[in-house]
RNA sequence: CGGGGAGUAGCGCAGUCCGGUAGCGCGCCUGCUUUGGGAGCAGGAUGUCGCAGGUUCGAAUCCUGUCUCCCCGACCA
């Protein structure tokens, strides 16, 4: 059909899965480690992790919230005070109980049993039991509040199935844990950490996302109320890339957060707690990805410019490499989004065209080729990533002069921003089904031969406990489950699907990752 | 954690049934030719055959155990 030679062998609609952890391997981004669940994140990968640490990091100081580290290990003590989270997490912890190792006597070791803990420690697969201890320590009096403290930092949860970054057994991530004088206080530090994520999400990783609340089958342990930011992989599958809890007063009545009120009172604390983790990259690998790698928006990739010298391996490259680095200079002199071009000369030795591939699969977000010929005519031969083939089936290059692509450079990077984020949010509207008004045209949605569905957002009347339980098992049935309950949908003018009673509000329902 | 599949060179795979000096393609290295688009030809390097035991004169191959990965399920902010 098309004479289109792309970078990858396996192409999104022939399998999905198999081709996202192709990009993954072909983008350079991280490998297997040996370890099960756990993964090397390589140099680009991480430089895109890096660049995500950088722009939230900047927007949870601006909130005034501050960074701090506590401990990976927790007592095991101190884990088991809040009841519903304890028996959340309790399935996939791991433990360390000894402190020691010694020979086997057959050339190995073992743990020493003379080195036994006392008390075992848990590896954290969340902070909020240590934070909280913290807290009922730091927290005195009305004027200690708000305590606003965020850590970056590395979670262990023993997970039964896998997959590259989107549920590893460890995962980087931060999470924000903060403390309160009134409930109004923190649920309105739980919708500002939210809508941090879904505007961080959808300016800066070009990831447009529904923000809202989750039903309570899918609440944090423990938790009041959790929030979360969705976003449509292109496979039609949700995918929840950050969350947000109202805690209510349950982690501080257990950790024993208490304050003297303004009359003299005691009284607890309100805490909420957020966080987006590493889980992000892959949602951007699947919402951006393509046949030929990966596509990184330029707002969090590592470089957005990659300049190629066609280098011929005689006397003449000095003089291209010159100009080559006269180019990156003036580039890395431009701004786009706000900050210095991110831009890479890389003058390895090998064939530009053999090197192009390699960036091609890596995603960065342009790509200029200079050669000989360029560099007498002034001229440069540049790729855009989201624009890779021209109609006649070859590389789309343009031959802007030097000087133009110098004054361009910094509107194109924010153009390609936008047009990932464009792109990406006509998918989503496109997959998105509003008019489902029975459970069985629900059904029948998801049983048709549809390669990739979408979501179906509908009206339901919010049952709870055991009424819940029911209708997420009819869910389970069709492999879906809910997504949340979206903040900005018009208000419910129907019957709930599920129980036929009038509906209270709209929900989307997927299949999810 | 249950069912299925798989681990052999950097990557993709053959060889395993039927035990007998470890192979192919791509990539990599060297040389020559080529030179504006993922080059051609010739030569070359690279393996504790996932790991540990066992059977055997001899194990990638047979047996036992174990680890890791993939798919499905259960589970899962």
């Amino acid at each position: 059909m098309s004479a289109i030679r792309h970078a990858l062998t396996i192409k999104r609609e022939d399998d999905f899965a198999q081709w996202y952890q192709e990009v993954i391997s072909a983008a350079d981004m991280a490998e297997e480690s040996g370890v099960r669940g756990c993964m090397v994140i390589k140099p680009w990968g991480y430089g895109i992790w890096e660049r995500m640490q950088r722009l939230l990091d900047d927007r949870i100081k601006a909130a005034g919230v501050q960074n701090a580290y506590f401990p990976l290990f927790i007592p095991l003590g101190n884990f088991v005070r809040e009841a519903a989270h304890v028996e959340g997490f309790a399935k996939e912890m791991a433990v360390v109980t000894h402190h020691r190792l010694i020979a086997d006597g057959k050339g190995g070791l073992i743990p020493d049993p003379e080195a036994k803990l006392e008390e075992p420690l848990v590896v954290r697969p969340t902070s909020e039991t240590i934070i909280g201890d913290a807290m009922s320590r730091w927290v005195q009096s009305w004027r200690d509040l708000p305590l606003l403290l965020n850590q970056w930092a590395n979670v262990v949860r023993w997970e039964m199935r896998t997959r590259m970054f989107l549920r590893t057994s460890e995962f980087l991530w931060q999470e924000g844990h903060t403390a309160h004088e009134s409930r109004e206080d923190a649920k309105r530090e739980t919708m500002r950490a939210l809508e941090m994520y879904r505007d961080f999400a959808e300016q800066q990783l070009a990831l447009p996302v529904i923000a809202g609340e989750k039903p309570e089958n899918e609440r944090f342990p423990g938790a009041v109320e959790t929030w979360s930011i969705e976003a449509m992989m292109q496979d039609g599958k949700a995918l929840q890339a950050g969350t947000s809890h109202y805690l209510g007063t349950s982690f501080a009545d257990a950790a024993n957060i208490r304050f003297q009120d303004r009359e003299g009172g005691q009284q607890l604390a309100h805490t909420t707690s957020w966080g987006v983790s590493t889980r992000m990259i892959g949602g951007v690998i699947m919402t951006h990805g393509d046949d030929d790698g990966l596509r990184v928006p330029p707002a969090i990739a590592p470089f957005q410019v990659v300049i190629l010298p066609m280098l011929r391996e005689n006397e003449g490259d000095q003089a291209l490499l010159d100009y080559c680095d006269a180019l990156r200079a003036s580039i890395a002199a431009q701004s786009a989004l706000d900050e210095k071009i991110r831009v890479l000369l890389d003058s390895r030795p090998g064939k530009a065209a053999a090197k192009r591939w390699d960036w091609v699969r890596k995603g960065a977000p342009v790509i200029i080729e200079v050669g000989p010929r360029d560099m007498d005519g002034e001229t440069v031969s540049l790729l855009r990533r989201d624009a890779l083939w021209g109609a006649d089936g070859k590389p789309a290059f343009q031959t802007p002069s030097r000087d133009a692509v110098g004054a361009a450079i910094g509107g194109l990077l924010e153009d390609i921003q936008q047009g990932l984020l464009t792109e990406a949010t006509d998918r989503r509207e496109a997959n998105i089904v509003r008019d489902v008004e029975s459970f069985e045209a629900l059904a029948a949605y998801f049983s048709e031969d549809r390669k990739f569905p979408g979501w179906v957002e509908v009206q339901w009347s919010r049952p709870t406990g055991e009424a819940l339980d029911k209708v997420v098992e009819r869910l389970k049935a069709l492999k879906l489950t809910f997504r949340n309950v979206p903040l900005d949908a018009a208000p419910a003018n129907g019957k709930c699907v599920f129980t036929g009673e009038s509906a209270v509000e709209r929900i989307y329902v997927a299949r999810s990752y």
